[in-house]
DNA sequence: GTGTGCGATGTAACCGATTACAGAATTTTG
DNA sequence: CAAAATTCTGTAATCGGTTACATCGCACAC
């Protein structure tokens, strides 16, 4: 028995198929019980319209695709989670791709999107990732969210890393530290550089020599590299890590160390993802409202493909920037002495 | 300018749609200049199959969703890793639908994928959901993960809840515990209830009286329950949680109220959610191995897909057991005594 | 009673792929 | 070299919706 058709439905109420569809769309004038009739048929033939046919005569999928890099943890899952509720408040439907580690990865990604996709949201930070996802997509609406500063022009959201860097050294500074090391992220990723690049520019400002060690955005890479910190005896008296999870192991290594934190050394992050706060001493990091990030985002695309709908709708190109928040939590209290927890839980 | 057909295709390669549909399928034999051609002017026109279309005709979508619950976390983003692996492995799109609180709110997610995936995957730790998911999914293929014991004669994939629950309780026995109060889960939550049944059932056999508090799965219900437990006076020397968020909740409010864990009071959780390694004193818990149950999700959907088309396939509705592994680190040490720690730091 | 207007309904032409079938071209075989 | 077998190619039907347009019926006005 194969699944109901609208000519079904249609035969069953004794009405056209034309009827049908304007029931089921809402478009169009329908008498009550002609209304009536078509819903009783649909309820009893248990009739669920084909989406590949009505995707072919309106020219619309209904779904919007993601195209996410390789990391992982909370920053993705609060990230889809905001997307996911806007677009079912949109009734769009969400694919995923996730684990693209190389622009090349992410790029036959977005090709076998291609056509089952109204819209787009990207996240590669890999370099010149934005031109290729637009030369890619065609001329299918595209929402950027790589972190670089070539994305000017194209519709998309970056965060102001520059800015989160060098307000969290400015913190750090405040305090009173003086020694200051970065643990960076990986190579060719835009954002890690963006904040390497926001930390130079800081420590430069206050006449500091920038020490840098190479991190990979994971709590390993942290841990490792404040080890190997520790064991070749630098000692700094601040670390600002490239992100959350690295900061995260650096806070693990010093405590292995028997480090002090933050009375010998204060660690700060970058996302401030939910566990930033779990974790003990509490973390300062660089807030980004991740889910709600994710939810503007969605609503510009959603933007952006009626626009691309309607011939005269004004192109919008603007490349809106998220500004994180210093949250200052335990691990950067003042040295030597004891300070007020903020007595955050959660 | 419309996106290009496969007629313009045809048209460009001088050839007919017959042939551009057998190069671009893979299926039937074409000669090699033919097969170029047309690769040549799929090139040119930048030509991407309709997805809809082709699905018209096919009667395929070669997209699968998956419905998740309103948790959030660590969790789903390592469940729906794995899952998107596999699915692009097989060549399908992964459609994902979040934040469904309840069954009315996950029904009405599975109606609005019917007729747009090839399967589903469901987990609704809800009671009857399973009855629930099949009757609306009509004749789509159907793998269930809702922890449910109703999931029996389904295809279906459950946590031996209980049995990792025993086995927690055991081993805090084992070392000495006495006093094991136990922070459930969600009412209403199966998985909840069948760890719940677990604590009790290895308490009664070991001939002591259980003591549950409620909670909620999130950190924060841990943290309160345990602030509550302290300020009545009751005084457990374990505790074992609904899950690892709420054991970590356990740990922060054991820590603010100056108890220590696990000299004083050790603690268990459930799931090993990447952080549970993270925190300290590390968490003991019950390993699941997320992202490969993930994995081994969307692979067995994909059979089940195929058998589905397959009249003289023998239906698979074998109910999967997960046995979680019990993993014993810092915070359920030997009460009083000092311990190695294993040193994990990831 | 006839004409006018308008809202409801039906008919049939699309949308863009796949594929059964027929026919053409090629190779194999006797 | 012709016949048979085989391989390749093209035509046209089909999948299941939406929607432009024609038609129908009914209320109302004159």
């Amino acid at each position: 028995m194969k699944p109901a058709t609208i000519r079904d439905v249609a035969e069953r109420a004794r009405v056209s198929v034309a009827s049908v569809s304007r029931v089921l769309t809402g478009a169009g004038a329908v008498t009550e019980p002609t209304r009536l009739k078509v819903l009783e048929a649909v309820e009893a033939l248990a009739y669920v319209p084909h989406s590949g046919a009505r995707s072919l005569s309106t020219s619309r999928t209904d779904t919007v695709g993601v195209i996410l890099p390789d990391l992982f943890g909370d920053f993705f899952s609060e990230l889809i989670r905001g997307m996911d509720v806007a677009a079912r408040a949109n009734g769009l439907h969400l694919i995923v791709s996730s684990s693209h580690d190389d622009a090349s990865d992410a790029a036959a990604a977005i090709r076998s999107m291609r056509g089952r996709v109204d819209g787009l949201i990207v996240l590669s930070p890999h370099l010149d990732s934005a031109n290729l996802a637009h030369s890619l997509a065609g001329r299918l609406p595209v929402l950027l969210m790589n972190g670089g500063a070539n994305d000017a022009g194209r519709p998309s959201m970056v965060v102001d890393n520059v800015g989160g860097a060098v307000a969290a050294v400015e913190h750090l500074l405040g305090q009173g530290r003086e020694r200051i090391v970065h643990i960076g992220g990986p190579s060719g990723n835009l954002e890690a550089s963006e904040r390497q690049a926001g930390y130079v520019q800081a420590m430069t400002a206050a006449g500091r020599d920038p020490v840098i060690v190479g991190g990979e955005f994971t709590q390993a890479s942290g841990h490792d590299a404040t080890a190997l910190l520790l064991a070749e005896g630098v000692r700094p008296d601040a670390i600002f890590a490239a992100n959350d999870m690295t900061a995260i192991g650096a806070l693990l290594a010093l405590q292995d160390a028997g480090v002090r934190c933050p009375e010998d050394v204060a660690v700060v992050g970058f996302d401030d993802v939910p566990i930033a706060a779990l974790v003990r001493p509490a973390l300062t990091t660089l807030r980004i409202e991740i889910a709600e990030t994710g939810r503007r985002a969605m609503d510009r695309l959603v933007a952006l493909i009626a626009a691309s709908n309607d011939p005269q709708a004004t192109p919008d190109a603007a490349c809106e920037i998220i500004r994180p928040t210093l949250v200052v939590r335990q691990s950067s209290g003042r040295p030597q002495s004891s300070i007020a927890f903020n007595g955050e839980t959660q």
